[in-house]
RNA sequence: GGGCAGUUAGCUCAGUGGUAGAGCACCUGCCUUACACGCAGGGGGUCGCCGGUUCGAAUCCAGCACUGCCCA
C-alpha cells in the first residue's frame, strides 16, 4: 500500500471535518441509559476571529469532550456566539463613518438592521474557525445571545429580580466612558498608574481674607463643588466650619462642611466636594444634602453648568482653568502625583465617574449563596486557589450597574408613563399604563450590560425559562473551561443566577486556563505585535500541532509562553506517528489488511518485547485517563509522547523490524508482531485522537479497523490483566545492556553498520536466563554478530570494556583500543560512582537516619548501595584489567 | 497600600520531604529500505537569596530580592 511520507494536514482536516459534521457525530442523543457529560462554550464575540486565547481554551474542551464521548458517556457540547455589545456597535459605527453617517442620524431602528445585517455576514466566521480547530460541538444547539429563546430568558430574569427588588433604577455616580458613551460596571473599568498632578488651590472664604486649600487631580471638577470638607477633629480649619468658601471663578458660595471620611493626611486635609462626578463626594454630598451640578456631558465637554468654559474639552478646559487659576492666583502650587486612573477596557478612553441615572443588581444577596457554593465543594475551581480571588470579590461586592446607553442588546424592559410618571416592568410589553391606564408609555432607552445575558449561558442555552428535556438532562454542566481573567465578569455571575433561577450551581467544576503569552512570556498585543494567529500557525504547522503544543503547556491556571520551536517540534512528532503508522501498513500483508479486527483479542505465547509494550501501552493508558480526570493535559500529553516515540518506535518497532521483512513475514513470530503492532497502534491511536484529532482519525481509516469513526471508538482503559511487571523488569535490563553496548561502540569509534562479537559475564542465574532468552533480540538492537556468556572476561583481552549492574560486558577489537581513553573513560565513571557511594555510606552511618528513617526508606538506600558497591568494584576490576593488557601482549 | 502567584539545564516548563526531569537548543557519529520534521550516543543545574523545622529540604515554615497578576 503506498502512502506519502509526510502528513499533509490541510486535505486531511477538511476531509475529516466535513466527514464528522455530516455524520452527526457531535450531536448529542439526550437518550439512553448513559451518564450525560456537558460542557458549555464560554461563547466568543458573535463578529470576532478566532484568536490564540481562543484556540487554546476551545482544545482544552474539546479534547475534555471528545475523551468522554470516547468513554460513551451521552456529551453535549454546546457551542454559542455572544452579541458583545459595545464591541460590536462599534464596528458597526465605524463602518457606518467611512459613508458618514452617524446611528443617530440613522435612527435606531435601521441602525439595528444594520448590525444584524453585519452579524449575518460575519457571524459564521468564528464558528468555521472552530470547526477548523477540530471543535467538536453540537452544531445543531448553536446559540446566540440575542436569539429569541435566550432573549426570553433575559427577559424573565430582570422582571423576577426586579419584582423582588434585587433590580432597581437610581441616580448614582457610574463610570462612565466618553469615548463609548455609556455607563460601564467597575470591571470594565481598568485601573492603571499614571503620572499625573496634584494641584493645590486656594479657595477663598466669603467676608475674610483667609483662604481654605484643597487639592486636587482633577481641577476642572471645581467647576461642579458645591462644598468644601474637612475632617471634624482637624484644628487646622476648626474656625473655617460653618463659614462659606467662594467657588473661584464661577463666585458660587459653598458651605464647609466636616465628615469623617475625609483624610487628613493627604493633601492639605481639605477636600473639594463635586458630588456629581466623584463617588466618594457623591456619598458624602448624601450624608450632608448637597446639590450636584453635572458639569459635563456624555462627551466629556463641559456643560453650561461649567460657565465659561461650556462646550470645551475637559482636558482643553483643565489647561485653560488651570491658567486662569494661576493668573487669579487660586493656584499656589503644583506637585507630581502618581495615582490610578480608570480607563475603558474596550476603547482604552479615560473613565468619568459621572452622575446619572441607571440600573443596578443588588448583589450582596445572591453573592451570599454564590460563595456557600463554593465553601462547601458543590464547585470545584482547578487550579484551587482562584477561590481567594472569588472569595474576596464576592464579600466585597458593588452593585452592578447593568444599564448601557447602547443599541445593540437586551433593551430593558421597562416603560415609564407619562401621564403619572409611573413606571413599568413586565414580561409582556405594555400598552397602557398599569396605574393610570394612560396608554402613553416610553420604553427606557438603555440596552443591559452584555454580561447579563452571559450570566444566563448555563441554562439559558438549554432553554430555561422553558421546561426543555435538554434543560433537565444537561443541567447543570459537568465542567466550565475558562480563562482565569473572567471569573469575576462571567464565573461568579454565572454561579449566582444558576443558584437564583435554576435553585442549583450550574458547573460541578471550573477549570481556569491561563493566558497565551509570547515566546518570552509578554502579553500579546496588537500595539506591540507580538500577537500569534492561530489560523496562520494551523497553516503552516497543521492543527493538530497546535493543539498538541496548547495542551502539552496547560498547567492548571498558569499562563503559557508560546514558543513556536514547540510547535515545530510537535508537528515533528505528528510526522513521526505518520511513519509509524507507514511502517505498519506496509509491513501488513494483504489478508491481515483486509481482516475485520485481527488485533481483537491478543495472541497465544507472545515474546517478551510484546508482553513489554502491552504492560507499556497498558501503563499509559492508565496515566492518561488519570491526567485527564486531573485535568493534566500536560502530563496526558507528556505521557503519550514518551510512550509513542520512545517506546513504541524506538524499542518495540525496531525489535520486531527483522521479524516484519522477508520470508519471516509470514512466520508464527511475524503474525504475532503484526498483530501486536496493530493492537497497540490502535490503542495509541486511541489515546492520541482528543489530542490530536486529524492525524489520528486519517490513519485509524487506513488500517483496520471496525466502526464508522475514530470518534466514536471507545476510549481505551487499564487492565490488570495487561500489567507485566516481570517483563518491564526484564526489558529494563536488556536495554540497560543495549544501551551500554551501543555506548561502548560510539567511544570506540566502531563503524555503525559493523556487526560485532560480545563476551558477556553475568554471575547471577537470572540476568543470564534472560539474556540467553533474548539473544536474538540483543543481536537485534545492539547490532551483534555473536554473544558467549563467559565466566570471566579475559584479562589481557583487547577490548572495548563496559559494565551495567550485575554484568560486564566486553566487545573484543583487534588492535583498535585507545587504551588510554578507555582508562579515562572508566575511571570517570568510577569517580562518579565513589561519589555517590559515599554520600549513601555517610547516610546509612548515620544513626538517626537509620533510627529514624522509615524503614522502606533505609532499605531502598541499603539496596542503591549495593548496586553501586556492585559497580564500583566491577569497574575497579575492569581497570585492572585494561592495565594488564597494556603490558601483556595481545592474544592474536 | 492590600492580596495572590512565580523564580528549577541556554530557552519554555514539569516535579512539591528521601541521591534533580522533559521538550527544544547544544556536542559527536550515522542518509542503518517507517521517518534527516530522522537514528544512535553524549554534555549541561550548589533547584532566586538568607535563616529555621527535620535523620534528610528544590520540596515545609519565616524573612528578603526580583517578575507578573488581581483588588483598592
Amino acid at each position: 500500500m503506498e502512502v506519502p511520507k509526510r502528513y499533509d494536514p490541510s486535505s486531511v482536516e477538511r476531509r475529516w471535518s466535513g466527514f464528522w459534521l455530516q455524520a452527526g457525530f457531535f450531536v448529542a442523543r439526550g437518550g439512553g441509559d448513559s451518564d450525560p457529560y456537558c460542557i458549555v462554550i464560554p461563547p466568543p464575540n458573535v463578529t470576532g476571529r478566532l484568536h490564540i486565547g481562543h484556540a487554546l481554551n476551545v482544545t482544552l474542551q474539546d479534547v475534555l469532550v471528545r475523551w468522554r464521548r470516547m468513554q460513551g458517556r451521552d456529551t453535549l457540547w454546546l457551542p454559542g456566539t455572544d452579541h458583545a455589545g459595545i464591541a460590536t456597535q462599534m464596528v458597526v459605527e465605524r463602518e457606518l463613518q467611512k459613508e458618514g453617517i452617524s446611528r443617530h442620524s440613522l435612527g435606531r431602528e435601521a441602525f439595528l438592521r444594520r448590525v444584524w445585517a453585519w452579524k449575518e455576514e460575519h457571524g459564521g466566521v468564528i464558528v468555521e474557525q472552530l470547526q477548523r480547530l477540530g471543535a467538536s460541538c453540537d452544531w445543531s444547539r448553536l446559540r446566540f445571545t440575542l436569539d429569541e429563546g435566550l432573549s426570553e430568558a433575559v427577559r424573565e430574569v430582570f422582571v423576577r429580580l426586579y419584582e423582588e427588588g434585587l433590580i432597581y433604577r437610581d441616580k448614582a455616580i457610574v463610570n462612565w466612558c466618553p469615548g463609548c458613551r455609556t455607563a460601564l460596571s467597575d470591571l470594565e473599568v481598568v485601573h492603571r498608574e499614571t503620572a499625573g498632578r496634584l494641584y493645590h488651590l486656594n479657595y477663598p472664604i466669603k467676608d475674610s481674607s483667609r483662604v481654605i486649600p484643597v487639592a486636587t487631580t482633577r481641577p476642572e471638577t471645581l467647576l461642579g463643588d458645591t462644598a468644601v470638607a474637612v475632617h471634624p477633629e482637624d484644628d487646622r480649619y476648626k474656625e473655617l466650619v460653618a463659614a462659606k468658601a467662594v467657588l473661584p471663578i464661577l463666585g458660587r458660595e459653598i458651605p464647609i462642611i466636616t465628615d469623617e471620611a475625609v483624610e487628613t493626611a493627604f493633601g492639605t486635609g481639605a477636600v473639594k466636594v463635586t458630588p456629581a462626578h466623584d463617588s466618594n463626594d457623591f456619598a458624602m454630598a448624601r450624608r450632608h444634602n448637597l446639590p450636584a451640578v453635572v458639569i459635563m456631558n456624555e462627551t466629556a465637554r463641559m456643560t453650561a453648568e461649567a460657565g465659561p468654559y461650556a462646550g470645551m474639552d475637559r482636558y482643553a478646559c483643565r489647561k485653560q482653568l488651570v491658567a486662569d487659576l494661576t493668573d487669579s492666583g487660586v493656584l499656589v502650587k503644583t506637585e507630581e502625583h502618581a495615582h490610578a486612573v480608570g480607563h475603558c477596557h474596550r476603547c482604552d478612553t479615560v473613565v468619568e465617574p459621572t452622575l446619572s441615572d441607571q440600573w443596578f443588581v443588588r448583589m450582596e444577596p445572591l453573592a451570599r449563596e454564590a460563595v456557600k457554593a463554593v465553601e462547601d465543594g458543590r464547585i470545584r475551581f482547578v487550579p484551587e486557589n482562584r477561590k481567594n480571588d472569588y472569595f474576596e470579590w464576592m464579600r466585597n461586592i458593588h452593585d452592578w450597574c447593568i444599564s448601557r446607553q447602547l443599541w445593540w442588546g437586551h433593551r430593558i424592559p421597562a416603560w415609564t408613563c407619562n401621564a403619572c410618571g409611573y413606571l413599568a416592568v413586565s414580561l409582556e410589553d405594555p400598552t397602557t399604563c398599569p396605574s393610570c391606564g394612560e396608554s402613553n408609555l416610553v420604553q427606557d432607552p438603555d440596552v443591559l450590560d452584555t454580561w447579563f445575558s452571559s450570566a444566563l449561558w448555563p441554562f439559558s442555552t438549554l432553554g430555561w425559562p422553558r421546561k426543555t428535556d435538554d434543560l433537565e438532562r444537561y443541567y447543570p454542566n459537568s465542567v466550565l473551561v475558562t480563562a482565569y481573567d473572567i471569573l469575576f465578569f462571567w464565573v461568579a455571575r454565572m454561579i449566582m443566577m444558576g443558584l437564583k433561577f435554576m435553585g442549583g450551581i450550574p458547573f460541578h467544576q471550573v477549570y481556569f486556563n491561563g493566558l497565551v503569552r509570547d515566546e518570552k512570556g509578554r502579553k500579546m498585543s496588537k500595539t506591540r505585535g507580538n500577537t500569534v494567529d492561530p489560523l496562520d500557525l494551523m497553516d503552516r504547522f497543521g492543527t493538530d500541532a497546535l493543539r498538541f503544543t496548547l495542551t502539552s503547556m496547560a498547567t492548571p491556571g498558569a499562563d503559557m509562553a508560546l514558543d513556536l520551536k514547540r510547535v515545530e517540534g510537535y508537528q515533528a512528532f505528528g510526522t513521526k506517528i505518520w511513519n509509524a503508522a507507514r511502517f505498519v501498513l506496509m509491513s501488513l500483508p494483504e489478508d491481515l489488511w483486509g481482516a475485520e479486527n485481527p488485533f481483537r483479542s491478543t495472541p497465544d505465547n507472545l515474546a517478551l518485547i510484546d508482553r513489554w509494550i502491552l504492560s507499556r501501552v497498558n501503563a499509559v493508558t492508565r496515566d492518561v485517563n488519570q491526567a485527564l480526570e486531573e485535568f493534566r493535559y500536560d502530563e496526558a500529553t507528556s505521557a503519550l509522547y514518551q510512550f509513542f516515540w520512545h517506546e513504541l518506535c524506538d524499542w518495540y518497532i525496531e525489535a520486531v523490524k527483522p521479524l516484519l521483512t522477508g520470508e519471516r513475514r509470514d512466520s508464527v513470530e511475524g503474525r504475532r508482531s503484526q498483530t501486536m503492532l496493530l493492537k497497540v497502534l490502535d490503542r495509541a491511536l486511541r489515546l492520541l485522537h482528543p489530542f490530536m484529532p486529524f492525524l489520528t482519525e486519517e490513519i485509524w481509516q487506513l488500517l483496520p479497523h471496525q466502526g464508522k469513526s475514530l470518534v466514536l471508538a471507545p476510549f481505551p482503559e487499564w487492565r490488570a490483566v495487561e500489567e507485566d511487571f516481570e517483563a518491564e523488569k526484564e526489558m529494563a535490563l536488556l536495554m540497560s545492556v543495549v544501551t551500554k553496548l551501543r555506548n561502548l561502540r560510539v567511544e570506540n569509534n566502531i563503524d555503525p553498520r559493523r556487526r560485532v562479537d560480545v563476551l558477556l559475564k553475568t554471575d547471577g542465574a537470572g540476568p543470564q536466563r534472560i539474556l540467553q532468552d533474548q539473544v536474538s533480540l540483543l543481536s537485534t538492537l545492539a547490532r551483534l554478530a555473536t554473544v558467549r556468556f563467559v565466566l570471566e572476561i579475559p584479562q589481557g583481552l583487547a577490548a572495548a570494556r563496559g559494565m551495567v549492574t550485575g554484568l560486564e560486558m566486553a566487545i573484543p577489537l583487534a588492535g583498535a583500543v585507545d587504551v588510554g581513553e578507555e582508562r579515562r573513560r572508566l575511571s570517570n565513571e568510577l569517580e562518579k560512582v565513589e561519589l555517590q557511594l559515599a554520600g549513601l555510606e555517610s547516610k546509612l552511618a548515620s544513626d538517626a537516619f537509620v533510627r529514624r528513617a522509615p524503614a522502606e526508606i533505609v532499605e531502598k538506600v541499603r539496596s542503591s548501595h549495593r548496586e553501586l558497591a556492585d559497580k564500583k568494584e566491577r569497574l575497579s576490576r575492569i581497570l585492572s584489567a585494561l592495565s594488564l593488557s597494556e603490558i601483556s601482549p595481545r592474544p592474536e
